[in-house]
DNA sequence: CGCGAGCTTGACGTTGTTCAACTAGAGTGG
DNA sequence: CCACTCTAGTTGAACAACGTCAAGCTCGCG
């Protein structure tokens, strides 16, 4: 037995929507008379690495990156879709947001007052309990991830990228994807021109089909061997 | 202002054993009531990647390896030094250790009851954020080692281990490394010999000088720059 | 004294980046 | 409606960084 297997990496918690299950009436009223709703369009940036965190967000609607620069270089961490809490880091001890958030659709965001989050986790521990679970979920995808990009070639760390997205962002074989070719490659931590080559390769074995910004999965089997081959 | 930096990547909390301050009478005793108390040794084997997690882990003294591997791939995620907690990702949610954990000297952990710390959590409000600070840390601390593993080169990527390993494990600027070559290679994600390489360099530019398994840091300023520039 | 594991070194090969040139589509202003 | 520009995408060739391989070395230990 192989134990966990470092495939894809993504969001293992689907709905982080349900944490809302849990709270009374007057909880929900709490956080919704706190919390501001913003629209954001495609390309704007939500948070600023650096900036000191006073909100934890809450993406209503959407699909945003989450991404650290210095310089000439460029890493996206993760990619959100809706219904997901970030900046969850900042709840206890770590001030500054550690990344940069931007929209990669147009978004609605949620700003939630920290503290009324941090009354919340104290008051209501069934809540406690789901958004835990959910910080947990992405630092075991952060390990997996840290994994991926650093033991593994371009071609499987590219596989990994395309069956997350297939399995657990756009749920389905085909999605039209709204990343550049050079956010792919801050994604998988390559030069734009890798990116090409290997969707090139990918189209040539007939493991995927690529129409604009259309992607369809053809070979997922395939796919999965490479992923986990490296 | 280039917000964050990237340099240095480990523990943010120096002394988690500051966790327990919180606690009452009754619940440490509780907690050792319940927790085992067992020896390693060193280079034995504490958790094995992909077994069931059925404790939350107290390093009382030592220093251990948490690591990732499959089949010829094998990544040290972290290193943790005494009074540290480990297997917090465990806490909710996540029913598989992601990683193993290697004792690097000789070591004394505590196996807490799983359900104990969650008790602790909704009961003791200091408790629950003291952990909550550790786990967020350690989410700080992955992403900037996945920026560093990704992004950088290999020398930057070997000055930010050293700058890690002097200033949060060892706290000093000489150290007794009980690192093989070959565990530095798992650290950064490099080959043992480039880690042969890179001392090499190190010691022609006088920034550090080693004696067997003893390491000094001679140039810390320029170590600095060489993260920095990565 | 000899054995074996870890360490070290140099030569070589591969992977993936960089660079430069070219193409295609999307706005912009005359 | 047509240049014009600007950015994203694409391609091939040159290059650098890094890993791999093979050989020799060192040192602790039986």
């Amino acid at each position: 037995m192989e134990g966990m297997d470092h495939g894809t990496h993504c969001e293992e918690i689907d709905e982080t929507a349900s944490c809302f299950n849990s709270l009374t009436e007057d909880e929900l009223a709490m956080i919704d008379r706190n919390k501001t709703e913003i629209k954001y369009s495609k390309g704007e940036t939500i948070i600023k690495q650096g900036t000191k965190a006073t909100n934890i967000l809450y993406l209503k609607d959407g699909l945003v990156k989450l991404s650290m620069n210095t310089g000439e270089n460029n890493l996206i961490i993760n990619i959100k879709p809706q219904n997901h809490f970030i900046s969850t880091e900042n709840l206890y001890g770590v001030e500054f947001h550690p990344y940069s958030v931007t929209a990669l659709q147009d978004c609605i965001v949620c700003f939630l007052d920290i503290e009324d989050v941090r009354y919340l986790i104290k008051q209501n521990n069934i809540f406690a309990t789901d958004i835990y679970r959910v910080i947990n979920a992405n630092v075991v995808l952060t390990y997996d991830r840290l994994f991926s990009l650093t033991q593994k070639q371009l071609h499987g760390r590219f596989a990994d990228i395309l069956l997350c997205l297939s399995g657990k962002i756009f749920k389905d074989t085909k999605f039209d994807l709204p990343l550049s070719r050079r956010d792919l490659a801050a994604l998988t931590g390559m030069a734009p021109e890798s990116v090409i080559r290997i969707i090139k390769d990918f189209k040539n074995d007939k493991l995927i089909s690529t129409q604009g910004k259309r992607i369809e999965i053809l070979n997922m089997p395939m796919l999965k061997k490479i992923s986990a081959v490296g």
